[in-house]
DNA sequence: CAAACAGTTGAACAAGTATTCAACTATGGA
DNA sequence: TCCATAGTTGAATACTTGTTCAACTGTTTG
């Protein structure tokens, strides 16, 4: 997604307009840190499928890998890989029960952040 | 990034295991509309890139292009990409001044939402 | 044991996307 | 007017990612 290249600098060194560089400083340094941008920027990314929103709303009520499938009207597998990477972030449990997984929603933190920016749409 | 095919069902028709065909149904219905996931995961998806965070969190105070590009060390076109991004998704306002253009938030529940998932990775 | 089913996984493919580069517009100063 | 700077834009490129397909594990039932 990105090109990282850390060699470099930009051009605007000059800057006859705009800020001045003590400033331009300070804004540098009121900056999050590289770790948590990209951590914030990897946690939106997950709601940001529609597939694994769907799984999401699906799971408020416990269900299992099957299911979830026929309610979305997908294959098992896609919907698999889907839960990987929900279960890799830790926004959903799982229990085994016979043939069965059952996923469930980790907390309710999620069903909060997801009705908040259903809110700002919705506007 | 979808495959998007309208044709052909899921397997598992059997579904000897699992819930019932009617709360089956029942869950399909309670989904939000496909129209409203999709806004949703668009909503979700801009904010799911380290530039456009950063972007985001610079201009809590308004600036130009250029300087922007300097607190990032990025390219004005690299920046100026990503703030098209942002004006389309109306979360970023812009001013001419004269060569400068400034942009700022739109308003304040983009640094909400911003603030809630912060809190929520830092737990 | 064998068959059937639930679920997972890796590779391949198609589609999406962030940055770079070059060309462009427009504004202000000499 | 001429030039430097601010900013935008489209194409090209490299990288990311969601779904499919096929193969696999593990569990239950006959």
């Amino acid at each position: 997604m990105k090109k990282h290249i850390d060699e470099e600098l930009p051009m605007c060194e000059g800057h006859e307009q705009g800020i001045a560089d003590s400033e331009l400083e300070r804004a540098k340094e009121a900056l999050p840190g590289e770790d948590l941008l990209y951590e914030l920027s990897d946690f939106f990314r997950i709601f940001a499928d529609p597939t694994r929103l769907k799984i999401l709303f699906t799971i408020e009520e416990p269900m299992c890998v099957c299911d979830i499938a026929r309610v979305l009207g997908m294959t098992k597998s896609a919907v698999s890989h889907q839960l990987k990477i929900l279960r890799q972030s830790d926004l959903v449990r799982y229990r085994k029960s016979g043939k069965n997984v059952f996923y469930s929603l980790s907390d309710e933190h999620v069903k909060v952040i997801i009705e908040y920016a259903l809110e700002h749409i919705k506007e």
